[in-house]
RNA sequence: GCCUGAGUGGCGAAAUUGGUAGACGCACAGGACUUAAAAUCCUGCGGGAGUCAAAUCCCGUGCCGGUUCAAGUCCGGCCUUAGGCACCA
């Protein structure tokens, strides 16, 4: 056994002490920029989950430095935020003196897990000499335009009187407190990020993130390509403009439908004759949360605007106009054209509300042929609830099972057609109508007419009143059974396209959404959705009612709260000159030093509260005015920490221009997967927006972005301190050694997967390093290596893997090689010292110990990262495999160059494989070099 | 509802991207050392058939089907599960 606890703080001291990790701004080397999430430095302290992407990462800056990079690897805090505002509330202290507790309480359990940070770099966003900066950067922002006030609803607290975050009132009740959550119209400082929309899109070109990291920052930008159509009302001068991805539907358009806060509706609010109905809808939405907006209420609700109506551009129809708060104002323009038979959600209202359908696509089925006969058709599903079975018709060889199906005599509607149809071939008359399907297009051959046809067919679902039955009326050729079948075995037997699409479609009702043909469009009849989506935008384009627009999820970015504990937004309100940005040379506008935080009745900042901190006079007139009380979001120190750590102490920029081209972009950046969207979103905004205005040199900040799983309780459910699952990393520590800790939190399983905590598995940990330290007493004097090929292919091995974020089988591997080396009965220095070289990033402390006590040679962090030859690590034998049809039925150890001619001629030499293909005839004998042979018999 | 992952022994997991499924570790069982325990070391360890013991054979990577000499890996269709987004027009 050996002395973790004393080494390991002999190994951190030396490193402080030598300023080992270090990162020079100027280097001959070749830079490297790896970066870790930093950390909200909360009351608990330290996660184990911290532990894993900081030895991940440590591990990765340990190797490259030995590979001769100079590596920047900071660390620094993210301590503005509310945890640290509530526990000031309550304690009434300054929240400044709870972070500084916090932070030296991280740091040290940093430092005791041996991490390579730069330290010379900290710094928290909640340091003046930091918030100077971001407040500056704000005020570039607002001077370029980039940052206005808008009114906006907020959720709100009425009992805590404060703005809550979505995540803060999920269920629409505080999270705190557990009252009811409203929504609040409140002034807001805005950004306008969604101006970047296109360039974070194709920005994306430019990184080498994960594809799912690109998809979830894809989705969150939500681009989506389509038309605005302008809809004169009817008798005004008014035009209402929707926002579309179908304007090849807009012959389907049969109503319309604004947002309850549309302005039109105060617009012609003389002429809506139901104002009091509209009025109360709008309070009815209003007083929704966004809970209640989108998990509780499916049922569409809305109010018709009467005595207003709107004009279809494209035929001059007269459509109604409702409101509804399935319309957003926040997205498109507020208002849409409803296409109930092409949209999920229109239809719902149009079914709720009794408006008319239109169908103008129609889904095709089968095979076309140029010499169709047209005819309209019907397919009838009678469904008997009693036995929950299905009215069939049986045609055996001719044709399989079927539904009812006939054609439409003329002038015949659907519904008539099938009531005769049923009643003929079946009998049965006493049926309702539950609903139409939409028609489908349907071409196909009769064998019987040897004709083929294009028919237009209405699928038609009946149930079943009585059994009641008039006289099959069947023709001569008519040779069927009738039967009543199920579900399953209808999925299973019928096989016609037509009926089996009609009978999904009866069984769920709802829009066709589809692609397909057009019809009852004017000139779009007969061409596709591409096509008729490209020949109306042209259409619209021309007679000036429209024009081809795309949108965007991404909105523009609230950047107030109504907070304490953030960087105070450096604006002051001037009653004769508006808002006037703090003077630069006046930055930072510092948080005032009291200990009373409590928020005001009416949803200001707490800070508004303090009337000495508010009231400053106008840097423009000088007469007096008011400070802006709202904060920062938390999003905002973190969007650019990453650019700070390139020049962290700089007090005359935000970072000089020869640190930002030195070290550039951030090559790896690793955080949690909940940031993989929004942070990373942000950070990326502000870069591109100091790209444009030329403070930095690179358009997109980070180059590859990973995210790590996280850590959970052994009862694999999140850690948390109610489930009494929480492991603490100091106790491990003390306990094990963070070497210890380290090294199973690489061996834990795929660094970017979920794991649960095993004590089991972190002694298994421990032992191997206890074996690793016991192999010591093998050493003998000799140089070299006692196994060469594994020398080579672990040093291969880990070094790939630590690269590839393969820590896992990196730790396997040296346990390979450790199994290995203890078979001898003596080992060489040479075969410790790589040994301990390979491991030294992820347990540094016991492999410096062991270098230095056995004189191996230089310190490993000193050293270069060993180098392996690819033909040494490759065995002089193999063991080859011979199969016979793809089945093994023999191995054989052979030399590496053995020729494919020789492994044959082995492969059929053994007595196993002989016993299969003895006899038979051999069809073909496939090698694969180094590795087998396959034997193809039959 | 949509998007994205994941599903392999008792457990955590590997598998060079189509080539011996289960490396490595844990747990467990048997043995050695010990007065004893811990620690340590050795052996075994997917299921079944077979045998004194072997050899050997059959089955096996969520389910069903397909491609291939060969499928955990590729294709089509499902099921389960985790996460993200959600009335986005």
């Amino acid at each position: 056994m050996y002395n973790f606890k004393k080494i390991e703080k002999k190994w951190q001291k030396h490193w402080d002490e030598n300023q080992t990790f270090y990162a020079q701004n100027n280097s001959d080397k070749e830079k490297y920029y790896i970066l870790v999430e930093f950390p909200y430095p909360s009351g608990s302290g330290l996660h184990v989950g911290h532990v894993r992407s900081y030895t991940a990462l440590d591990a990765y800056a340990r190797m490259m430095r030995m590979k001769n990079y100079n590596v920047l690897f900071p660390m620094g805090w993210d301590a503005f935020g509310a945890p640290a505002e509530q526990y000031a509330i309550k304690n009434h202290i300054h929240p400044k003196e709870a972070v500084k507790e916090n932070i030296k309480t991280f740091k040290g359990q940093i430092k005791d897990l041996g991490i390579s940070f730069d330290w010379s770099r900290e710094f928290s966003t909640t340091d003046p000499e930091y918030y100077k900066w971001t407040q500056w950067q704000f005020l570039q922002f607002y001077k370029h335009g980039m940052a206005y006030k808008a009114r906006k609803d907020i959720n709100w607290c009425p009992n805590c009187k404060t703005g809550l975050s979505n995540e803060d009132s999920s269920g629409g009740v505080c999270e705190r407190c557990g009252s009811k959550v409203v929504q609040k119209e409140k002034e807001q400082w805005m950004l306008r990020m969604s101006d970047y929309a296109e360039d974070l899109l194709t920005g994306l070109n430019d990184t080498k993130f994960a594809d799912r990291i690109k998809l979830g920052q894809i989705n969150w930008i939500g681009k989506s390509t389509g038309a605005e159509v302008k809809f004169k009302v009817k008798d005004t001068s008014e035009l209402l403009t929707v926002y579309t991805t179908r304007p090849d539907t807009l012959y389907g358009v049969t109503f319309m439908v604004v947002a309850p806060e549309h302005p039109i509706i105060e617009t012609l609010k003389d002429k809506i004759q139901n104002m009091d109905e509209v009025r109360e809808y709008q309070k009815f939405a209003k007083s929704k949360t966004e809970f209640e907006r989108t998990e509780l209420v499916k049922e569409k609700t809305g109010v018709a605007l009467k005595g207003i109506s709107a004009i279809n551009p494209v035929n001059g129809v007269d459509v109604q106009i409702w409101i509804s708060d399935y319309v957003m104002m926040s997205y498109g323009t507020g208002a849409i054209m409803a296409v109930p038979a092409h949209d999920q959600r229109d239809y719902e209202f149009a079914r709720k509300f009794g408006i008319d359908i239109i169908q103008v696509l129609e889904e095709v089925t089968g095979v076309t042929n140029p010499n169709e006969t047209k005819k309209e058709s019907i397919v009838a599903i009678v469904y008997d609830e009693k036995n929950d079975k299905y009215l069939t018709i049986n045609w055996h060889e001719l044709g399989g099972r079927l539904f009812i199906g006939g054609t439409r005599h003329n002038g015949e509607d659907a519904l008539t057609c099938a009531l005769r149809e049923i009643a003929e071939e079946t009998g049965y008359d006493d049926l309702e109508l539950v609903r139409e399907t939409f028609k489908i297009n349907h071409h196909y051959y009769a064998y019987n007419k040897d004709k083929y046809f294009n028919i237009e067919s209405t699928g038609l679902l009946f149930k079943l009143k009585s059994n009641h039955k008039l006289e099959q009326q069947l023709d001569e050729d008519e040779k069927f059974t009738v039967e009543w079948v199920g579900k399953d075995d209808i999925e299973k037997e019928v096989k016609d396209e037509l009926h089996l699409k009609t009978f999904t479609y009866c069984l769920e009702e709802g829009a066709m959404e589809g692609d397909g043909t057009h019809i009852n469009s004017d000139i779009l009849n007969g061409l596709n959705k591409e096509e008729a989506i490209n020949k109306i935008i042209t259409w619209l384009e021309e007679n000036n009612l429209g024009k081809k627009k795309v949108n965007y999820r991404l909105q523009d970015w609230i950047f107030s709260r109504q907070r304490f504990w953030g960087e105070p937004i450096p604006l002051i309100y001037c009653e004769d000159c508006g808002w006037v940005p703090v003077p630069e040379e006046e930055l930072p506008v510092l948080l005032p030093d009291v200990a009373e935080y409590e928020p005001t009745d009416d949803g200001e900042s707490p800070l508004a509260n303090i009337e000495s901190w508010v009231n400053a006079p106008c840097p423009r007139c000088g007469k007096m005015g008011r400070r802006e009380t709202d904060t920062m979001p938390n999003w905002a120190g973190s969007s650019w920490y990453f650019l700070r750590y390139m020049d962290a102490h700089n007090d005359k920029e935000f970072v000089s221009q020869e640190a930002l081209k030195y070290w550039g972009k951030v090559n790896w950046y690793n955080g949690g997967m909940e940031h993989t969207t929004r942070h990373l979103l942000y950070a990326r905004f502000w870069n591109q927006f100091l790209y444009n205005i030329g403070l930095v040199p690179n358009k997109e900040p980070v180059e590859i972005r990973v995210s790590h799983g996280m850590i959970l309780g052994s009862n694999g459910e999140k850690m948390s301190k109610s489930k009494g699952n929480v492991i603490n990393p100091d106790d491990i520590i003390s306990e094990m050694g963070a070497d210890a800790l380290r090294t199973y939190e690489m061996f834990i399983g795929d660094y970017e997967k979920d794991a649960s905590w095993s004590t089991n598995g972190l002694k298994g940990c421990k032992k191997f390093l206890d074996r690793i330290w016991r192999l010591q007493e093998k050493l003998n004097d000799k140089d070299g290596y006692s196994n060469e090929t594994l020398v080579h292919q672990t040093i291969k091995k880990v070094g790939n893997d630590i690269a590839n974020m393969k820590y896992n089988t990196a730790v396997s591997s040296l346990m390979i090689m450790l199994n290995e080396l203890e078979k001898y009965d003596s080992i060489t220095r040479g075969d410790l010292r790589i040994l301990v070289h390979l491991l030294n990033p992820i347990a540094p402390h016991i492999t410096e110990e062991i270098n230095e006590i056995n004189q191996l040679g230089e310190p490993l962090y000193a050293s270069a990262w060993p180098i392996y030859d690819e033909a040494k690590t490759i065995e002089s034998t193999y063991e080859m495999v011979v199969q016979v049809n793809g089945k093994v039925r023999g191995k054989i150890e052979v030399d590496a160059n053995t020729s494919e001619e020789d492994m044959k001629t082995y492969a059929m030499q053994i007595e196993n494989v002989k016993v299969f293909t003895d006899g038979k005839e051999i069809v073909k004998v496939i090698v694969v070099p180094k590795k087998l042979v396959n034997i193809v018999v039959k």
